[in-house]
DNA sequence: GCCTGAAACGAACGTTCGTTCTATTTTGAT
DNA sequence: ATCAAAATAGAACGAACGTTCGTTTCAGGC
């Protein structure tokens, strides 16, 4: 279907602009015009601006996913799995892969307090992402890499604080230096934790 | 003057809707009709949006420094200091100073792609909060409490990204314990660096 | 109590928003 | 080549946006 390749290159776009200037900042007419098509035809894809969201927050997702999981996921399961998976979150900062920087982070902060149907997807998709940094602290501990004693959720809790820590210091404050200081924190943190 | 009594209670519903919403979701509409006034009669006092959310990010640091930095401040100079910030900020989050979690976590985050005096407010704003906290580092450090070799700009981001990382997960997730997680970190990290 | 400037109002402006039609073009299987 | 279906376009909708204007109400110093 030529509807499908249309729709991608909509989603392409519209995940762009939303990294710029947010789901609500992300508007029907300019996306259109962007593309050289008509509201309405563009509209036709989706039925709802609310659809175009969803939609919109589901292709970041995908794009988020093939830029940090799929990479890691060639390393060895364990301590190496986890420092790829940090490492490939802050190169995908620091190569820009959202123009507006991270997507996610914007997203969450802008719809943290609006009930709706938005909202609860990208609730759902952060809450897999933290499970899934969760899940790689767990498997290194079962390979042996740290303690078992280790609270898995208290650290991924503390590395996803440091990512968005990064993605704020660096696109707000451009401080080029913000990514380099969570690379410190995080290193100093996993290897402390580190089983020898 | 009537007047600035009356542009007081707008900035204070304007902080809360911004907190919400966003300084883009805020509205002189909604919230003239919040404040039972007419529209003209609101934005006389202001003359632009641009210059309304100027002045709601201004008011919002008044409350953000009433709440955080004033407290602060009945604390001896340096380790007990800085903890109190600490303390301060977890506490300002649990006690919804904002109805919306952190203003300048969600002020910072929309506009951190946005040319314009709005965004360069924010991000001075934010600059000056993330150099009170190095200098209450330092502090600890003249008095003796941390070691001199310490990094106050390294350990001042990674506070201000558990800070961060805390509301995403309270305000977002709804993650009750997100608060205990930050006010852990926040401990093991600063008691490891004492000097006793 | 009056007078003046400040403050608030109501109505309207042009624009853009999301959305809904109907009509036209394009696509792809036959 | 045909033809139904899918995709796109175009025009229009009411609502809401920020903004302007002229008028009315009100407050506070004399």
């Amino acid at each position: 279907m030529k509807g499908d390749r249309t729709r991608q290159s909509i989603l392409e776009r519209a995940v762009d602009i939303a990294s710029l200037e947010g789901l609500e900042g992300l508007t029907i007419g300019r996306l259109a015009d962007e593309l050289k098509m008509s509201k309405s035809g563009l509209f036709a894809h989706f039925g709802s601006k609310e659809e175009l969201q969803l939609a919109t927050v589901q292709s970041a997702s995908e794009r988020y996913i093939a830029e940090i999981f799929r990479p890691a996921l060639a390393h060895p399961r364990g301590y190496p799995r986890l420092v790829a998976v940090c490492d490939a979150w802050l190169s995908y900062i620091r190569r820009g892969v959202f123009p507006g920087g991270c997507f996610f982070a914007a997203a969450s902060f802008e719809f943290d307090s609006r009930p709706g149907v938005v909202r609860d997807l990208i609730a759902r998709l952060m809450r897999n992402w933290i499970d899934a940094l969760e899940k790689a602290i767990r498997m290194a501990q079962e390979e042996g890499h740290f303690d078992k004693s280790i609270d898995a959720a208290q650290l991924a809790f503390e590395l996803n604080s440091l990512f968005f820590g990064a993605n704020f210091s660096y696109v707000l404050l451009h401080d080029e230096a913000a990514i380099t200081k969570a690379e410190a924190a995080i290193k100093a943190r996993l290897e402390a934790l580190r089983v020898t």
